[in-house]
DNA sequence: TGCTGTGAAGCGATTCACAGCG
DNA sequence: CGCTGTGAATCGCTTCACAGCA
């Protein structure tokens, strides 16, 4: 998983949805969606959960969690369940969005439908860099960082309070800090560092290559099961610099992820 | 979190290192390797464990699956432990990586600097919209659709591995089909759907709606705690349709994510 | 009869707490 | 003495299996 917190360990559920169960709504939903638009009326815990890519005992367990909304012997009324899970994940209203940092990526997310598909709607969006400041990014005029304040206070009815991150991983804390300040209470963080936050708020992350070098150990993992025995790199180079205590120039992989495309 | 897999329930762990150690791996090696360029020689396990944003039993619980690569009494050597993950990761030999879906996020993605620093290296960007066909995204010309087998097949030594997926919803199934068909056993997808896949074929999924989902669920649970008692929508829209059975033209709160920037 | 809803068992991951070594 | 490495306790999620209702 791409994702992750990092304040709040368990202070989450006050009524006891799990964790693990709100992960999974958006996947019903989204199966759901596409079934209420093909007018399929209802559906069993069996076809919904092949849909969502889950097996039907754990989606049946995770609407449990929700309430009893379904038929005995019939299954799930479609429409009544889009419904359900959008309120419980708090769809029926929407919410402003800034996305700071207007690079590649951020210019990536303005442009992403499914934002505004989904009752989210961008606010503002942001950038340190005074020549990007006007220019127009999916119908929205970019703003100059420092009126990132004003924005998240004063955008109506109740100021901002969900921020997304694309800045280079050396301006995302400060702009967490000053998001944060400001009254963000939410955050989805794109640049490759360890934000640190108050108690009471959320963030979550999204780094394009951690989910890279997962699938690497997983791959280099089957190429190793092929020709069993030398269990190690292919082509690889490098030795093991054991208890050098030194360093040696910058390592023997080179740099960090570093910076983002912003 | 933002990801999944979508077969292999178990079969991944050869000699048992588990998969929510592997997830953090890479987290480990960012940190360490921000150290390295600091020149910091040992680290204990209590400061990488901040640095990465974990607790330190759990980092070192973590470790004790890779060997024994601390030192009692003083913590571990910054540089080894560098080599020892990379390895570990497979990240010492590099990959060659076709990105297909040349849209905002797909270039964005071919801009990300995290892929080439982490010996990630893109073999072809890949799109189906013939004008796109030549135009240079990241200092590559973007190839056409019809050539994905050929670049699949032959790109030195061995072929490509890995693939990522950045097209719209609709595209997605299919260009999977065609990418694990031509020999990609591992897929990053960033399109909104369920792949299904072979068995041995590892996918991972980052979904950008999912994961505001999941803020809007605790940022409406907050909301809720302040105001006790009336535990719902603020400015909330739409009731509750129970047991319509027939479908409402769309439902209460519209479509789905349906597709990608791309 | 067929499918939901759920107690109970199983399993993996996290956390605790301390023995063991440098 | 300080910090790692790890058995044991704990926690939370998943899966099983079936009772219960339409």
């Amino acid at each position: 998983m791409a994702t992750g917190r990092t304040h709040r360990p368990a202070a989450s559920r006050s009524r006891g949805i799990p964790e693990a169960t709100v992960a999974r709504l958006p996947l019903y939903l989204r199966a759901l969606t596409a079934l209420s638009e093909r007018s399929v009326p209802t559906v069993s815990s069996e076809e919904l959960a092949a849909a969502a890519g889950v097996n039907s005992a754990k989606l049946r367990k995770d609407f449990s969690y929700l309430g009893s909304y379904g038929t005995r012997g019939v299954g799930y009324d479609v429409e009544y369940l889009v419904y359900q899970i959008s309120r419980e994940l708090g769809l029926t209203q929407d919410w402003p969005v800034v996305i700071v940092g207007i690079g590649n990526l951020g210019a990536a997310l303005a442009n992403y439908g499914g934002f505004a598909s989904r009752g989210f709607r961008i606010a503002a969006l942001i950038d340190a860099d005074p020549a990007m400041t006007g220019k127009q990014v999916a119908g929205l005029a970019v703003r100059h960082t420092d009126e990132l304040e004003g924005i998240i206070r004063d955008t109506p009815p109740n100021g901002v309070s969900i921020g997304v991150i694309a800045t280079p991983a050396a301006a995302a804390q400060p702009v967490c800090d000053r998001l944060v300040e400001a009254g963000v209470t939410s955050i989805l963080n794109f640049a490759p560092t360890v934000l640190t936050v108050p108690e009471g708020v959320d963030v979550r992350k999204v780094d394009l290559s951690i989910e890279l070098q997962i699938l690497a150990f997983h791959e280099q993992r089957k190429a190793g099961e092929d020709a069993e025995g030398k269990a190690g790199a292919a082509h690889a180079a490098g030795p093991p610099p054991r208890a050098a205590a030194k360093h040696t120039g910058s390592g023997p992989d080179g740099d960090i992820p570093a910076v983002m495309p912003a």
